[in-house]
RNA sequence: GGCCCCGUCGUCUAGCGGUCAGGAUCCAUGGUUUUCAUCCAUGUUACAGGAGUUCAAUUCUCCUCGGGGUCACCA
C-alpha cells in the first residue's frame, strides 16, 4: 500500500510551495488506494504553535484536502524517540558528547579558518572515560566515514553523496533531551508506515542523514521524490516576504479551491498538452515520477486564467452558493439566471464577480464622462422617451427578448439605427459604456428600475 | 566556500537522436457583439555557451557560464 504524508513545521501559515507538495502527496495516495498522513513537526518548543497548526488545518478545510487517521504530533511523542535514542545508545551507535556550545564553536572558526569543511570532530566518538561532572551532553549518531551514500529519487535519478564530504555525527538528541528533526523524521516516517516521501527538495541534501538513521535503526528506507522549489520572480525560494504566499490569502482575493489546486498541479508536474484538470482527473492522472526537475517560478498569470475559466463553467446554483460568502443572497432572486448568466464571464475571481453584482444591482448616480460625449446625443433623451414610454406602457416585461423586441420597435419607428437606442440606453442604466447586454440588464432589473433610471439619466443631462 | 540540484518562448510546460521545436498563458492584430467581456482566428517570442560522440544532436558525455538549495543542540 502506498502510504504518503505531509509533515509541515508550524511556524507559519500554509503557504503555496508547501500546499504543492501536499497535493502531490494527498493525489498520489488517492490514486493508488492508500493513505495520506498528517504530521506537524513541532519538536522546537520555542519556534511552533498551535495557532500555526491550526492555521494549516483551517487551509487543508478550505481546500477539501482530507488525510487519513489521527494527526500525529511529534512534541507528543517523546517517550517513544527517547525509546529509539535509548536503542542507539545501547547499540553502541549513539554516543553522550559532552562538548560544550563554546567549544563547538572555536572548532567550527578553527576549521573555517583553515578553509576547512565544518564539521564536529568526533571528540566523544569513541569516549570510555568517566564523563566529565556536571557538564550538560547531547546525543550524537555515529555516522560513516567514509563511502558512498546514494539517495533513489523519483524526480532527480539516483543522487550520490560522499560521507567524507557532508556527513559528521550529527545530533540527535539535544541538551534537554529533545529530539531533531533528521532523526524524529525518519522515526516517524517509519512509524507510521511512510512508503513514499514527496517533500521539496530543499531536503533533498538532509537525506543522507535520514538514511543514516534509517539504516542504524534497521528501518527500510522509503521512496523519495523532491520536487523542485517554486521561485518568486528574483528566481529566489518563495518566502513570506513575496506577498501573498499565505494559501488563505487566496480565499480573501476570491479564487476558488478547484482553480488554486488546478493551477498548483500544474507548476511542476504536466501530463502532456492537458490544462484543465477536476479533482477527480488529478487523482487518475497523477504521478509523481512525471514531476519536473527544474524549479519553476511563480506568476499568477495562468490562475487568473484558470478561476475565470472555473468560473464561467460553474452553475448557476453552484455560484449563488459561493456569493453568499460575499453578502449575496441571489437563492432567493428570481432573475439569478439571467443575472449571473450575464456576469460570470466576465470575472476573474469570485470578489470580481460579486462586485459586478452590486455594481449592477445599483442605481447609477454618476454617469462617465467621455461615455456621455459619446453616447449622448442631441436627439438621445427623446429616443429615449420614446423607449421609456413603451416599456411602461407594455405589461408582461420579464425576459430579455421583451426589451429587446421594444428596442426593436423603437428603431424602426423611430427610423435610426439601433447604436442609437442602445448606447444612450447603456449611459442611461449602467453610467458608462461597457456591460452585459442590455436586454439582459433590464430584465435583471425589472421595468420599474428600468424606467427609473431612464428618468434620472434624462434629468440629468437635459 | 564545500557538497548537491537545475538550465526549451516573458511565464507554466511538451519533447525522451531525425519535429517547420508542440500546447497553454501573456501580449498584439482581426472577426463576432449595440459596448465591454466571452468566444473564434492569426501573429511575435525559446533549446545558456563551447567542445566532443554520431550519418544526424534540444535530446547522450564533458567543460564553462548562469541560477537555486543545503551545510545548526531549525524544520
Amino acid at each position: 500500500m502506498v502510504v504518503t504524508r505531509f509533515a509541515p513545521s508550524p511556524t507559519g501559515y500554509l503557504h503555496i510551495g508547501g500546499l504543492r507538495t501536499a497535493l502531490f502527496s494527498y493525489l498520489w495516495a488517492k490514486k493508488n488506494n492508500g493513505l495520506f498522513l498528517l504530521r506537524i513537526e513541532d519538536t522546537d518548543k520555542a519556534r511552533n504553535s498551535q495557532e500555526a497548526a491550526d492555521a494549516i488545518l483551517k487551509a487543508f478545510k478550505w481546500l477539501g484536502l482530507e488525510h487519513h487517521g489521527e494527526i500525529v504530533y511529534q512534541s507528543q511523542r517523546d517517550e517513544i524517540y527517547a525509546s529509539y535514542i535509548k536503542q542507539l545508545l545501547d547499540e553502541g551507535k549513539a554516543y553522550r558528547c559532552y562538548m560544550s556550545k563554546e567549544d563547538l564553536s572555536s572548532l567550527r572558526e578553527a576549521q573555517m579558518a583553515k578553509n576547512e569543511r565544518t564539521k564536529y570532530d568526533g571528540k566523544y566518538r569513541d569516549f570510555k572515560g568517566t564523563p566529565p561532572e556536571g557538564l550538560e551532553s547531547v546525543i550524537r549518531i555515529k555516522s560513516p566515514l567514509s563511502g558512498a551514500i546514494i539517495v533513489k529519487d523519483g524526480v532527480k535519478g539516483n543522487v550520490v553523496f560522499q560521507a567524507e564530504d557532508i556527513l559528521d555525527d550529527f545530533v540527535i538528541a539535544r541538551a534537554d533531551g529533545s529530539p531533531t528533526y533528521n532523526f524524529v523524521v525518519a522515526v516517524d516516517d517509519h512509524l507510521m508506515g511512510v512508503t513514499e516521501v514527496i517533500r521539496g527538495d530543499d531536503h533533498l541534501s538532509n537525506t543522507p542523514k535520514q538514511i543514516v538513521v534509517y539504516e542504524a535503526l534497521g528501518f527500510d528506507v522509503p521512496s523519495f521524490y523532491h520536487v523542485p522549489m517554486i521561485h518568486n520572480s528574483e528566481g529566489k525560494k518563495l518566502s513570506k516576504r513575496d506577498g501573498a504566499t499565505d494559501v488563505m490569502a487566496y480565499k480573501d482575493m476570491g479564487y476558488t479551491p478547484e482553480a488554486l489546486l488546478n493551477f498548483l498541479v500544474r507548476l511542476g508536474w504536466s501530463y502532456g498538452d492537458q490544462e484543465i484538470f477536476s479533482m477527480q482527473e488529478m487523482q487518475e492522472l497523477f504521478n509523481p515520477k512525471d514531476i519536473n526537475r527544474s524549479a519553476s517560478i511563480y506568476n499568477t498569470e495562468k490562475l487568473d486564467w484558470l478561476s475565470a475559466h472555473y468560473i464561467k463553467n460553474a452553475s448557476n446554483s453552484t455560484l449563488a452558493e459561493l456569493l453568499i460568502g460575499y453578502d449575496l443572497f441571489l437563492t432567493s432572486h428570481d432573475k439569478r439566471e439571467i443575472l449571473l448568466d450575464a456576469l460570470k464571464e466576465r470575472a476573474k475571481t469570485l470578489k470580481e464577480l460579486s462586485e459586478l453584482i452590486k455594481e449592477i444591482l445599483t442605481t447609477p448616480t454618476i454617469y462617465d464622462e467621455t461615455a456621455i460625449k459619446k453616447a449622448f446625443k442631441a436627439d438621445s433623451v427623446e429616443v429615449l422617451n420614446a423607449f421609456k414610454e413603451k416599456v411602461s406602457t407594455s405589461s408582461e416585461m420579464h425576459l430579455p427578448s421583451d426589451y429587446h423586441h421594444l428596442m426593436q420597435a423603437t428603431a424602426e419607428e423611430m427610423q435610426i439605427g439601433f447604436g442609437k437606442i442602445a448606447n444612450p440606453l447603456r449611459v442611461a442604466l449602467l453610467g458608462k459604456m461597457s456591460g452585459p447586454g442590455l436586454d439582459s440588464v433590464m430584465a435583471i432589473l425589472g421595468k420599474n428600475e428600468t424606467i427609473l433610471r431612464i428618468t434620472n439619466a434624462i434629468a440629468a443631462h437635459s
